[in-house]
DNA sequence: GTTGTGACTACCA
DNA sequence: ATGGTAGCCACAA
């Protein structure tokens, strides 16, 4: 087992404890694992995931508020309507500041 | 080894 | 606000 195993399960941990309504970003995410600076790798981790994963991947935002896929990809549009039945506002583009952000 | 890539960020002009 | 750049780091080829 890797050393970035145990990484990726703590990862996924984290994730999965994001409340539902609630939003967190890639940097944040990976800082609270204790793994700063490895935003880049969250963002692979959710990549890699199996499509029939239960796991709250859409409440991972970049860090300016926003989705980070291009507006026109099926993706974006996906989770953009995942949060949006959570509850999460979106303004131009961006998550709404009242809601944004866990813990 | 090396190189290129990315569901990222922080800075700076 | 916007665009370019430079760090970042695991991974795949």
């Amino acid at each position: 087992m890797k050393p970035s195993d145990s990484i990726r399960l703590i990862i996924i941990q984290q994730l999965s404890s994001i409340p539902k309504g609630k939003v967190c970003t890639y940097g944040d995410l990976a800082k609270l694992v204790g793994y700063p600076n490895h935003a880049r790798f969250v963002g692979s981790v959710l990549r890699h995931l199996p499509n029939d994963s239960r796991l709250p991947w859409h409440r991972v935002i970049n860090g300016n508020g926003g989705i980070s896929f291009t507006e026109d990809s099926d993706a974006y549009k996906l989770q953009r309507s995942l949060l949006e039945d959570e509850g999460i506002v979106f303004v131009n583009g961006r998550v709404k500041l009242a809601i944004y952000r866990m813990r």
